[in-house]
DNA sequence: CGCCCTGTTGAGTTTTATCAATATTGGTGG
DNA sequence: CCACCAATATTGATAAAACTCAACAGGGCG
C-alpha cells in the first residue's frame, strides 16, 4: 500500500521523487504498531515528536474532571499529529489510538530539516496543518450550529472524503472501525442518541452500515442532508502552481 | 497605550529591543478604522494579509445556508488573524468586527521577513498561533462536552485571562462589548438562553455586569463553575529559555 | 418625546439525555 | 459445530436542558 501521506500531500502538490523519499525515510524510521485505544502521547507530557498515522485509527481527546470526554479531532491514515511544532512545553490534550494502528514517530531535527531543504514539502505539510485547522472550526461549526441528524452526517461525509483522498474508500464506502460510543464523544451526543440517529439515516437510506463498513449510496443527498460543503477540506489541489514536474 | 500584540508576546518570551520596534513598525504601516460588524475578509476571498487587532473586538464566523450563524474563535487586542500563511488558497471562513476596532493589515512580505531574520519573534509567532489552536480545541470541549451555565462561565474566564494579558483587565473587571446575541452565536445557545445563565451566574454572585463591563468578584469561583483550567492558554513564560536580555 | 435596539420574562414545545432492560454480535474454548 | 461470554448495539420510558414564540421593559439617542 502507498504511503498514505504522500497520497494526502499530492491532494495539495505534485511531489518530486526526492520529496517523496525523504517521506518515505521519515515514514518507516520509528515505527510503532499499537493496540485499540492506547495513549500517544498523554495531556501534561512534552511533545518529543510528530506521530504519522500509517494505518488505523487515532484522536486527540481531553477529559473533564467529571468522566466526560471530548473527542477534539480524528486522525486517519496519513494524518500527523502531535504539536506540528515544539513550542508548547506541555501537552494540553492526550492523542490515542481507536483501534490498532501503526504510527511512525518523526523526531524533531527530520521536520526541521525538512522546512529547511525542501520548500514544496513545507509547503505541502503547511498545507496539511491549515487543514487540520479548518477541520478543528467546521467541528466547531458543527457542535454549535448543528442537530444530531446533521452533526452525524456531516462527520461520516468528512471521514468518507478524508479516506477517499488517501486512497481508503472504494466506491461508496469506507471503513468505520469505531464504535458509537466513540462517534457520540466526537459528537457531543450520548450513545443512546447517536443510535438512534444512525437508524434514522438508514431507514432514510442516506447510509449502510454493515459490520464495521459504511456505505454511502448517494454522496450528494447524504452531504445535502448535512449541508455538508467540502470546500473547507481544500482538497483540489489548490498547491497545483508548486507541481513538481517529474 | 502600549502595542497589545507585544504585551502578549511578552507573556511567553521577552522580547528584544530591535524585536519590539519591527513589531512596532509593522503594526503601524496600513490601520484601518473599523466600524462595529463590518467584515475584514469574507468567505471566498484570497487572504492578503494578516490582521493584527490593535483595538476592538473580532471574531472568525461562519453562516449556514439557512441563516444559522456560529463564531468559530473571537480575537482580542494583540490577536492575529487571518491565515498565518498563504498555501489555502480561499478563505473558508470569515472575520469580521464586533466592535469598532482598529486593525493594522500586516502584509505578506513582512511576515516573511520576520520569519527569516527573527528567530526570537518567530518562536513567538509560532506560540501565539498555536494558542489560538488551543482555543479553538478548548472551544470544542465546550461546545461538545459542557452544559450552557459551564459554557458561559468558561467563555468568561478565557475573555478575562485573554485581556488580562494584555493589559486590559482592571483589577476584577474587563470590558464585555458585546451584545447577548453575539455571545450566543459563539456558544452554540439561543439568544434567550444565554439571557437567562447570565442572570443565574449575577444570582449566584459570580459575575457581575453593569453596561459593558464585566465583575468577576472570584476568579477561582467562577473557574470552579466552568471546571476552567487556564493551563490551555499558555501564559506561563513558557519561552522564557529563549529571552532577550536587554 | 418617541423610536429602535437590546435585554427580559412567561408559556409551551422540541431535542437530547438518562436509566435500565434486552438483544445481537463476534470471538473463544470445548 | 456449538455453547458461552463480554462487548456493543438497541429499545422503551421518563426527565432535563435548551429552544421557540411572543410580548413587554428599559435605555440611549436623534
Amino acid at each position: 500500500m502507498p504511503n498514505p501521506l504522500i497520497r494526502k500531500l499530492e491532494r495539495f502538490t505534485r511531489l518530486s521523487r526526492d520529496d517523496r523519499q525523504v517521506l518515505e525515510q521519515a515514514s518507516a524510521e520509528a515505527v510503532r504498531q499499537l493496540g485499540p485505544r492506547e495513549d500517544i502521547i498523554r495531556e501534561g507530557e512534552a511533545p518529543q515528536a510528530v506521530n504519522l498515522i500509517l494505518s488505523g485509527w487515532a484522536c486527540r481527546y481531553k477529559h473533564l474532571e467529571d468522566g466526560r470526554r471530548q473527542i477534539i479531532a480524528l486522525f486517519l491514515p496519513g494524518d500527523l499529529c502531535g504539536n506540528p511544532v515544539f513550542v508548547l512545553r506541555e501537552m494540553d490534550h492526550s492523542i490515542g489510538t481507536l483501534t490498532t494502528a501503526v504510527v511512525a514517530q518523526i523526531a524533531r531535527p527530520r521536520i526541521e530539516a525538512m522546512m529547511l531543504h525542501r520548500p514544496r514539502l513545507t509547503q505541502a505539510l503547511w498545507w496539511e496543518s491549515l487543514v487540520g485547522a479548518a477541520v478543528q472550526r467546521e467541528w466547531t461549526v458543527s457542535l454549535g450550529q448543528r442537530d444530531a441528524t446533521e452533526r452525524l452526517s456531516h462527520l461520516l461525509c468528512e471521514i468518507f472524503l478524508r479516506l477517499r483522498a488517501v486512497g481508503l474508500a472504494e466506491g461508496d464506502r469506507c471503513d468505520l472501525p469505531v464504535r458509537q460510543a466513540e462517534l457520540a464523544d466526537a459528537l457531543g451526543l450520548s450513545t443512546v442518541h447517536v443510535n438512534r440517529t444512525l437508524q434514522e439515516l438508514r431507514a432514510a437510506k442516506l447510509i449502510g452500515l454493515k459490520g464495521k463498513t459504511l456505505t454511502i449510496p448517494s454522496l450528494p443527498a447524504l452531504q445535502d442532508a448535512a449541508q455538508f460543503n467540502p470546500h473547507y477540506l481544500h482538497l483540489d489541489r489548490e498547491g497545483r502552481h508548486l507541481d513538481a514536474n517529474e
